[in-house]
DNA sequence: TGCCAGGCCGGGT
DNA sequence: ACCCGGCATGGC
């Protein structure tokens, strides 16, 4: 079976196995992007306790959380740990939104992806997943989010290369797949779901969905 | 109770 | 161009 083919149905495996994810999907767009910081290396309920301090405290808004005092900002997110990193991160982001765009995600989103990629990325704090969750998730852009469990799941199986960088695995997936935004969506919300269960950084193989249609991963990074 | 979580940066080789 | 320590809370 030819690569685009074998990526293909592994998402059919993965949504068989696990159903539809639908990831963010009552959210708007700004606080899609603050998840997206707030989510670096950490546990989604970690995050929902700070965004929901942060929304009790009316600090979900472009322009306010801009002008927040840093320190303010950083004890309502504590929850989300590394708490001092990410409130620089989120005024970073901020700070670059009103200087580049007005503060107005719709006129920065109107920029061509390839783009808002690279200037999202010139941002101290987004790095290549959560510009790519940002475009994705936020943006409903196409641009295939790679993370840790992507790797893991896919170079367990030999299916990328155990050196891989973040912008090969991007194009692996993005190269096999139709130009897809709810495709692209899904499929990332269903690795995830597949790495919670199965793909810790001890592996958990014996009983994973996928090892049974492709046979089974290498047991070791 | 240690391990893990939807990374990224900065300094050192 | 890599490699690694630091960043921190909460759930199981």
């Amino acid at each position: 079976m030819d690569k685009s083919r074998l990526v293909v149905k592994i998402y059919k495996v993965l949504l068989k196995a696990f159903g539809p994810q639908h990831w963010w999907p009552g959210d708007t767009p700004l606080e899609v992007i603050v998840g997206a910081i707030l989510t670096q290396n950490t546990n989604w309920t970690n995050v929902e306790k700070a965004i929901a301090n942060l929304k009790a405290a009316s600090l979900l808004d472009a322009k306010r959380l801009k002008d927040v005092r840093i320190e303010k900002l950083a004890e309502l997110i504590r929850p989300a740990g590394y708490f001092n990193v990410k409130a620089r991160r989120l005024k970073n982001l901020f700070e670059w939104l009103a200087a580049h765009h007005e503060g107005d995600l719709d006129r920065m989103f109107a920029r061509p992806l390839s783009a808002l990629r690279e200037e999202l990325l010139e941002v101290r704090g987004v790095g290549p997943e959560t510009a790519d969750s940002i475009l994705l998730y936020a943006g409903q852009k196409p641009s295939f989010v790679v993370d840790a469990y992507t790797y893991r799941i896919f170079s367990r199986h030999q299916l990328i290369p155990a050196d891989s960088t973040y912008d090969e695995i991007k194009e692996f997936f993005e190269s096999s797949l139709p130009e897809d935004v709810k495709l692209y969506n899904e499929y990332h919300a269903l690795i995830v779901a597949l790495g919670k269960k199965f793909c810790k950084p001890r592996p958990l193989c014996a009983e994973c969905p996928l090892g049974k249609e492709i046979g089974p991963g290498v047991l070791s990074d």
